[in-house]
RNA sequence: GCGCGAUUAGCUCAGUGGUAGAGCAUUACCUUCACACGGUAGGGGUCGCAGGUUCGAAACCUGCAUCGCGCACCA
């Protein structure tokens, strides 16, 4: 016989099953074979980056998405999973100009847009197939003829579509408003673009004077009261008096002795001082005013009156003078309660200096240095550079009174990972569509994960069907919600679906943000995405020439125009524009066309002096479309229609609001209908420590390299076993290595199995460490299960089949995949392996072996005549019929998990032969998912509790045979008689099992036997073992282990008599809990008489 | 500040009211003809703390503590 390796060898199995797959186009859906008996069932990936690369994060998604598919393939669903890859705006282009700067050394600026778009575009196609390759390797059966890309043309024309409808209804605008700015992509960002970090800084405390000094100490007793008697022009005074403003440290330094709790400091110099708290002092250049709460009676007093504000130091006086104004915004608990307004750069100020009409003075440039406005000693420095150069000129004025360690939270650039900058700009904006809608169809019930009624149910329906018919397809399962009239979209008010979130607390996450909503910045300052579909033209003259000029363009497209006069920044009516363009005013015209354009139209547009917005839009107002766009929309395609809503979203919650909520919020509005039913939400993948994965740390794995050293199988198993429901994973190679053990495992069962097989040299080859079936062999697959001949064993393990079949089924059903796994690895390692082919050795093994001579049967034994002759084959043949039965089932519950392990063992096996094509014939793709053993099936075959109980009891007297082997120091391969004595009858076959478990050189079967004093034994429901050893063993360790258990055993019985002896407990508790009690009771007991006897036997 | 999770064996985690579990690690023994990526048998836990509900709580309720996450933030 030749050899077959002993382990798994996964890589070329790999590899040459998913080119099987490909080959036989087994991932392709198929929208024509959706029926009502064929349910559709879809997902589409999370598009990773074009240009990243997978890291465990996405094996966890992605596996559990093919999990997911596979399963549904063997359920008999048409399965549609559609893969693709994300432009990821930034990311990507941020990729691009470094290597640019490292290779060429230049910047995007020296290529000019049109060349740098042409760099990326081929790094996007050198490095744009390594992400898709990579989930190849991993298994993933995707639609790969679907592969989509955000940047395809079909794709960018959705975007175009989507935004210039939004445009129409009015929902994107475009305005002039505070952002989170990027200093160093220069873009604006999103707040989901923003993370809050805690920062340490400083807190400086910096006084400031009160131009009007003189006048409210001379007029008025510093008392609130002061405020309405100087009323007035007080300009003139306020300015003389900043010009003599002292700057001798002498004042400071006595200013700064008095108690700066109240704020306002009467210095001796006849000066009001005003300190105020800050951590940004180089921003002080661009305060406009000062603001008090109205309400504090320290300050109330000093509204309306001016500080002179310290920097820049250069300016004449009268330029630093601001204002203080009163703001219910300010808070008087907080630092000095006098807040410095910066409207230019500060979300907050922005607002009080909108209501206060206050000028922005914009000090910084966009790559976040000064610029000359801060003042000549801070200007070109870097805004942090600059904090400590104000801070030094503070300190030189003698005004800086503080400067404590701090530590504030700061809105972080997600990408760059520096501090954002508020700034002003122009940007677009989309007030949020569908949000009513978005929020009311997320299911939010209180407790535990709901999965959609009947799913479970109908998951273990049933199945009639003898053994040799388990091929029929499962019609039991209702069709899908796929009716093709969802492509348009239904009245508004009619929802009847839901969504469900897995786990579902996600579900008040995702309703507080829709609550919340903020309008989406959708612009960016990039040169990688969609180009923002609008184009200006603008126009100086009189608006009676403006309309000529527009009149071309305006006639050539349907698009939506706007016209505005940017001499008073008016809008006016374009048709109203055009057709009373003599009697309008204005000088200057922008004319704004929002509209798809193609490549001709847009030269001719250029060609027409129009230009095109030059911001791209954010990636997610692509992604958000994702669902749909890459199913062809608008066109109402069959894949759309078959597809479309798709059934489950297996996301991170990292990119709920990112993600998940938009494309909600982008399915109502433009299909009307939800996007999917489920999204499943993983858990983060952290390090063994807990920390999030990340490049710099070096704590991520790289997955391909796990793939290469334990196979895609083995990290695919690992990473599900521990990855629990919602919870984050915490990674720990050791899975992987866990799930390449339990690959071998399962390699080495069916090998064994195979050795078994007449022929079995014909069928195993040794060519590439595969499995390989021998065209010619006769070999007998799933031969007919003969009732009569099923040994208990072979009961138990059918009734244990059908228990993890029903785990896994319904673990399935509700998302739990490693409940899934932990029942796989229960069932096939310790129920099948362990116990079940152990004992099946003692109808494998060769006849000759199996002989009376080894099962001795002592006088009067009541054993059934056992002719070995005849019916030791016809055993055999029976047990490798459960066999294979049992291994069948097992490949296919562990296809979705296992896919390629699985496909090699069932065509090694042999267990495609009988079956059609389609179901499983070609491939275990298609095989039927495993049916519990129903009624019918379980009565045929005469399965029960009885022999389930009568094994379990077989096998624990095998335990505690093994643990007397133990007790008598007997080493674990050395093989030593035992004597059984019988309780009652017992098989002659169950002797054998007892025999080769026991590692028994031979087991005597003697209902009189009489043991010598001082022989071991265990006794149990089945009769009573010894282990006739005299003079090995130690008689006093072997009573001192008896007395430990006998104890243990009193314990217990304490236990539960405690509780029976509680009238309390007796009488309230349901009867079948207190008859569990009182036997429980009973079995403690005669497990402690039981001991009790061995004990007295050795005295 | 608000919200959400977590707290069970050395580690990572299951465990939705009725006898405390798994994997890893660990100890001892074993290369027995499927598998040392293996086998057999062990050891190891007052289930974060304090109250309450209950005949009965790891589980349910109320506080508290610690850790983590999200949202919002005061300069």
């Amino acid at each position: 016989m030749s050899e077959i390796p002993k382990a798994y060898e996964p890589q070329s199995v790999e590899e040459k099953w998913y080119q099987f797959w490909l080959d036989q186009k087994c991932f392709v859906a198929d929208p024509s074979r959706v029926s009502e008996k064929r349910p559709a069932y879809s997902i589409v990936i999370p598009p990773p980056n074009v240009t990243g690369m997978l890291h465990m994060g996405h094996v966890l998604n992605n596996t559990i998405q093919d999990i997911l598919s596979r399963k549904a393939r063997m359920d008999g669903k048409e399965v549609l999973w559609l893969p693709g890859t994300d432009h990821a705006g930034i990311a990507t282009q941020v990729q691009v100009e470094k290597a640019l700067k490292k290779e060429e050394r230049k910047t995007k600026y020296d290529l000019g847009r049109e060349e740098f778009l042409k760099r990326v575009w081929t790094w996007k196609e050198k490095h744009g197939g390594i992400i898709i390759n990579q989930l190849k390797k991993l298994g993933c059966s995707c639609d790969w003829t679907r592969e989509r890309f955000t940047m395809d043309p079909e794709y960018s024309r959705c975007v175009q579509k989507v935004f210039v409808e939004l445009y129409k209804k009015g929902l994107i605008y475009r305005g002039k408003r505070m952002v989170n700015w990027c200093p160093v992509s220069q873009t604006a960002l999103s707040d989901e673009e923003v993370e809050m970090k805690p920062q340490k800084g400083f807190m400086y405390h910096f006084k400031v004077e009160v131009a009007e000094s003189a006048e409210l100490l001379g007029s008025a007793p510093a008392s609130g009261a002061g405020a309405s008697a100087l009323a007035g022009d007080r300009r003139h005074d306020a300015l003389s008096n900043a010009s003599e403003k002292s700057t001798s440290q002498n004042a400071a330094d006595e200013a700064s002795a008095a108690t700066p709790v109240a704020g306002v400091l009467p210095g001796p110099d006849g000066k009001i001082w005003l300190t105020i708290a800050t951590t940004r002092p180089e921003t002080i250049p661009g305060d406009t005013a000062v603001a008090v709460n109205p309400k504090d009676t320290r300050y109330a007093h000093l509204i309306g009156k001016h500080i002179i504000r310290p920097l820049p130091i250069q300016l004449p006086p009268e330029q630093k003078l601001i204002p203080i104004i009163g703001d219910e915004h300010v808070d008087f608990e907080f630092g000095t309660g006098v807040l410095k307004v910066t409207p230019a750069h500060d979300k907050a100020d922005f607002e009080i200096g909108q209501r206060h009409k206050l000028p922005l003075v914009d000090i910084m440039n966009p790559n976040g240095t000064m610029n000359d406005l801060a003042g000549e000693s801070l200007a070109g420095l870097d805004r942090f550079e600059a904090r400590k150069v104000a801070v030094e000129r503070l300190k030189e004025l003698g005004v800086l009174v503080e400067e404590k360690p701090y530590e504030n939270n700061v809105g972080y650039s997600q990408r760059a990972d520096v501090p954002i900058e508020p700034r002003l700009s122009e940007q677009w904006f989309l007030k949020y569509p569908a949000v009513e809608q978005s929020k009311a169809c997320v299911e939010h019930e209180e407790k535990g994960s709901t999965p959609a009624p009947g799913v479970v149910a109908r998951a273990l329906a049933g199945n009639s069907e003898r053994l040799a018919s388990q091929n029929v397809p499962d019609s039991s399962t209702p069709p899908n919600v796929t009716d093709g009239a969802s492509v348009t979209a239904p009245e508004a008010g009619a929802l009847p679906n839901k969504m469900h979130f897995h786990p579902q607390r996600w579900a008040k996450v995702y309703d507080h943000w829709l609550t919340n909503i903020q309008d989406w910045c959708i612009s960016r300052q990039l040169w990688w995405g969609h180009r923002i579909p609008v184009w200006y033209l603008r126009h100086k003259g009189n608006a009676a020439s403006a309309a000529s000029v527009l009149k071309p363009a305006y006639e050539k497209f349907l698009g939506i125009w706007d016209v505005l006069k940017l001499d008073d920044l008016q809008e006016i009516d374009p048709q109203n524009f055009m057709l009373n363009a003599d009697q309008l005013s204005g000088n200057e015209f922008e004319f704004r066309l929002c509209a798809i354009c193609s490549d001709d139209e847009a030269k001719w547009l250029i060609d027409h002096g129009f230009t095109q917005d030059p911001d791209v839009l954010d990636t997610w107002f692509s992604s958000w479309l994702w669902p749909f766009a890459t199913m062809g929309w608008p066109e109402k395609t069959p894949t759309l229609k078959a597809f479309y809503p798709t059934t489950d979203l297996v996301t991170g919650p990292d990119i709920i609001f990112f993600w998940v909520a938009r494309m909600i919020m982008a399915g109502y509005e433009f299909m009307g209908d939800l996007p999917f039913k489920n999204v499943y939400f993983t858990g983060i993948i952290r390090d063994k420590q807990g920390r999030k994965m990340s490049k710099t740390l070096g704590n991520s794995p790289d997955p391909l390299e796990l793939i290469a050293k334990y196979g895609a199988d083995a990290l695919r198993f690992g990473t599900m076993r521990s990855a629990p429901l919602g919870q984050d994973v915490l990674f720990d190679e050791k899975d992987v290595e866990l799930g390449r053990n339990f690959c071998n495992k399962l390699w080495n069962a069916c090998r064994f199995r195979q050795m078994q097989g007449q022929g079995a040299a014909d069928i195993l080859s040794a060519e590439n460490g595969n499995f390989r079936q021998d065209v010619g062999s006769t070999f007998e697959v799933e031969g007919e299960i003969c009732r009569e001949l099923l040994t208990s064993d072979d009961k138990w393990i059918l009734l244990k089949l059908d228990q993890a079949i029903r785990e896994v089924t319904t673990a399935l059903a509700e998302y739990k995949f490693s409940d899934a796994t932990a029942a796989l690895y229960r069932f096939f390692w310790n129920e099948y392996c362990d116990w079940y082919v152990e004992a099946s050795k003692a109808t494998l093994r060769p006849v000759e072996t199996l002989n009376r001579e080894n099962v001795e049967s002592g006088s009067g034994s009541t054993n059934q005549p056992f002719n070995h002759s005849t019916s030791a084959t016809a055993q055999k043949q029976n047990t490798l019929a459960v066999m294979d039965f049992v291994l069948s089932n097992t490949l296919r519950l562990f296809h979705p998990f296992l896919p390629f392990i699985t496909e090699e063992l069932w065509h090694g096996m042999g267990f495609n032969k009988d079956l059609p094509e389609a179901q499983g014939g070609k491939t275990i793709m298609f095989a039927h998912w495993p049916k519990p053993l129903d009624d019918d099936f379980k009565s045929h075959y005469g399965l029960d509790e009885t022999d389930e109980q009568f094994v379990n009891a077989k096998y624990e007297l095998v335990t505690q045979g093994r643990n007397l082997r133990r007790e008598g120091n007997i080493q674990a391969g050395k093989k030593v008689k035992f004597v059984f004595k019988p309780a009652g009858e017992l098989n002659p076959l169950d002797a054998e099992v007892l025999k080769i478990l026991l590692n028994a050189e031979s087991l005597e079967v003697n209902a009189n036997y009489a043991p010598k004093k001082g022989t071991p034994q265990v006794l149990s429901p089945l009769g009573e073992l010894f282990l006739p050893l005299e003079g090995l063993i130690d008689v006093e360790a072997e009573k001192a282990r008896l007395k430990k258990e006998l104890e243990k055993h009193e314990i217990e019985i304490q236990k539960v008599l405690a509780k029976l002896n509680n009238p309390n407990f007796t009488e309230k508790v349901p009867p079948a809990v207190l008859e569990e009690h009182k036997k429980r009771l009973e079995d403690w007991r005669a497990k402690k008489q039981k001991v009790q006897s061995a004990l007295d036997a050795l005295s």
